[in-house]
Parts: C-alpha cells; sequence; structure tokens
DNA sequence: GCGTAAAGATAGTAATCACTTACTTTCTTT
DNA sequence: AAAGAAAGTAAGTGATTACTATCTTTACGC
C-alpha cells in the first residue's frame, strides 16, 4: 500500500497512488506537517512532479477527503445494510468504521485536523458533508430502533450519535497512546457492547 | 482573559498571560499552526520579546500543557471529591471536565495535536503523564463502583475509560462542527446520561 | 521510429518560520 | 537622582515552505 511502485504511471493511477501516500504518512506524523516533498519522496518523486497530477496542496488534500469519504460511507453502508435490527446495523457500521480506522489509523486524525483548520477549504467542505451523511444514516437507525422498542425512546437521538462517534474517538485516542492502531479494531467490541447498554432498551 | 495588557510586566506575569494567550489562539486556530508572531500580536509584543521569557517555542508549549495539566486535574479531582459515590463522583468529574474544555474550547485540540507529533518533545510527555493520572483516578472509581454494585462486574475497567474520555470527546467533535463550544458544557449532562446507562448495573 | 505523456534535474520565486543581535525604554533600588 | 537590571523593540539571520520555470530524458503506442 502507497509503495513506491513503477515509474510513469497513467496520472489517474499516481493520484491514487498520491492520495494513499498522504494516509500512510498521516498515519507517521501530525497530518498538518505533511510536506509536499515528503508525500513525493514516498511516491518516489521529486516534489516538482506532484504539481503534473495536482494544481496545489489543498487539492491534493481534498482528494484525500474524498477518497476517505467514499471508502469509509462505502464501508459503513454496507455494513448496515447486512443486518437485520436496527441495533445489529449500528454494530456493524461501529466494527466496521474501526477496522476502516485499523487499517488506516491516520485518517480520523485527517479528519479532525481538517475540523479545525481556519480556512474554509473545499477539504474542509468534504468532511462536514461526510460527517452529516454519517449522522444521517445514524440517525435513521436510531429513530427505528425507538419505534421498535430496542433503543429506549427517551435517549435523544443527537446525544446518541454524538456517543456513537465519541465511542470511536475513544478507540482513536487509545491507539495514540499505546502507539498500536490494531487496538482500534480489537476493543471495537467491547466498546460496542457499553455504548449499546447505553442506548439499547432495559425494560 | 489574555487580553493585551500593561507594558513591562514582570516576567513571571507575562509568563501566565502567554499561556493564556496561546490558549485562546488554539480556540480559533488549528494548534499546529499557532506561531510565535500570532502569539506575541496578541499580547500586543513584537514577537523577539516572546524569547525574554522562554528559550525557544517548545519551552511555550511545555508551559502551556503544564498549565492545563495542573487546571484540569485539580478541577476534576475537586469535583471527584464532593461527591458520596463513585458514579456521582464520576459525573461530577465528567461535568467538571466538560466545563473545562467549554471555557477553553482549545484545551482538547492542543492535547490530541501534541499527542500525534512525531517528536518527543516535553509537552508530549506532559500529556502522556496527565491522561495516565486521569485514567488512574478512573480506574479507582470504576473498581469501586464495580465491588459495591453501581457498576456492572462485567464492564471492562480500561473500556469504561476509554469510554468516558470517548464521550468528551465527542462532545468535542459536535462543537467543532457547530462553532459553539458552549455545547459541550451543554451537552454534558445527557452524553453522561447515556455514558451512565452504559456502564451501570441494570439489575 | 516518431510523437507524446510522464518524469527527471536544477534553479529559482516569495513567503514564513523560529530564533538572534543590537539597541532603547521602563522600572526599581539605593 | 543616578545607576543597573529587566523588559521591550526593530531589524535582521538562515532554514524551510509551497510553488514555478526551463529544459532534458525515458517509455510506449501507433
Amino acid at each position: 500500500m502507497a509503495m513506491p511502485s513503477a515509474k510513469y504511471l497513467p496520472a489517474e493511477a499516481r493520484r491514487a497512488e498520491t492520495v494513499e501516500a498522504v494516509i500512510s504518512l498521516a498515519a507517521e506524523r501530525n497530518p498538518s506537517d505533511i510536506t509536499t516533498a515528503a508525500i513525493a519522496s514516498r511516491l518516489g518523486l521529486t516534489q516538482g512532479a506532484l504539481f503534473r497530477h495536482f494544481p496545489n496542496k489543498d487539492a491534493i488534500l481534498e482528494s484525500v477527503m474524498a477518497w476517505v469519504s467514499d471508502r469509509l460511507l462505502a464501508r459503513v453502508e454496507t455494513a448496515m445494510a447486512s443486518a437485520a435490527t436496527p441495533l445489529a446495523a449500528m454494530e456493524a457500521a461501529f466494527l466496521a468504521h474501526a477496522a476502516f480506522v485499523s487499517e488506516h489509523p491516520g485518517v480520523p486524525r485527517m479528519l479532525f485536523g481538517e475540523l479545525q483548520r481556519s480556512e474554509d477549504t473545499a477539504a474542509k467542505h468534504l468532511v462536514r458533508t461526510l460527517l452529516g451523511r454519517y449522522r444521517e444514516r445514524l440517525a435513521r437507525l436510531v429513530e427505528q430502533g425507538k419505534r421498535e422498542g430496542s433503543i429506549a425512546a427517551d435517549v435523544d437521538t443527537g446525544v446518541a450519535i454524538s456517543g456513537f462517534i465519541g465511542t470511536l474517538q475513544g478507540l482513536v485516542i487509545q491507539s495514540l497512546l499505546s502507539g498500536e492502531p490494531g487496538r482500534i479494531r480489537e476493543g471495537a467490541p467491547a466498546a460496542f457492547t457499553l455504548y449499546r447498554r447505553g442506548i439499547g432498551n432495559q425494560t
């Protein structure tokens, strides 16, 4: 993944490789000090070569965010679709999300980092859109769960969603402290069980 | 708070003012692109003046982290001490923590940002120490709660702690999205209720 | 075997960064 | 009131940033 591969790749393949390089770099260092020189070096290219495929650095970040949005939402939605009940769908989404960030530990850092940038970049907008869509999917499940009685009716939907994302973020922080991204995936089932008890109907 | 105050302050007062300036800047922009020029400008000083009081930028960040560690732990511990039961202590800690980051929205960003720096700075070490102490206090409460039966015995302590911090982090992300730091404090009681249901004994 | 897309090397831009140096203003103390 | 220490200023330093310019070289399809 994101290995310095063949020379003279077609432009589209090079762009895809660039995105992966950024994501793998984000797993190792603070996303906001990833330089174009570092990206190029990971690809085995010179820095100037990057600007054959992207007009500027922000366009690279925008592509990264688009990649993340697509992949993450796709995996989460696929996971949701294969579940019978709302709670099972949320669990599947949770585990799929955890697996995704376990594979790409730089992703949550980039999302978080992009959110707190002061400039109004296209990448930032993509993150907001992603989170908006994510919230929407979750909200649907929570409401559905409340209707059928598996989720407590007195749980506010917004709070439930915030808790869902927060529980994931707790795992991310744990992995930052331990330096072992794999712990996100490993800890996910137990973390979700805790969360499920919180929102679940307990009568 | 952190207003450009009088000129020719004594060194200690200036250092304290500098710390507050950094924290207030972190509320507005990505912590990792807070420049010494920006800090000085907020204080109404020239950039070079900072280096009268700190040997380098890392020393400033170190002071900031020490400030945060002291204040946050103090407030959380005071809150814990005034509660009768373990669960009440955790709630008090949660609300105190939420109030603190509501007042200083830049703080969780700085902690998170410092954790993911690749260099081994003194500031990073302070953050790890802070989180270690925090975990310790929480672990004590969770174990105590399990013993007296108010917290479910089958809940792993590490998972409970990760969930505690994650739930807080969920509120932070919400406030990043909405741009309203006050929401952290407002949303805290409901968020904790959800968390409490998750860890609480439900028999 | 020619044309072209992709990448190379090299050198340069203007801006910004943390940090330094030389000097001046203010405060404090005697 | 004078002197010395402390605090602050102004103008730099060199390194690094994203990005551009120019020109050469490589690979591959027609």
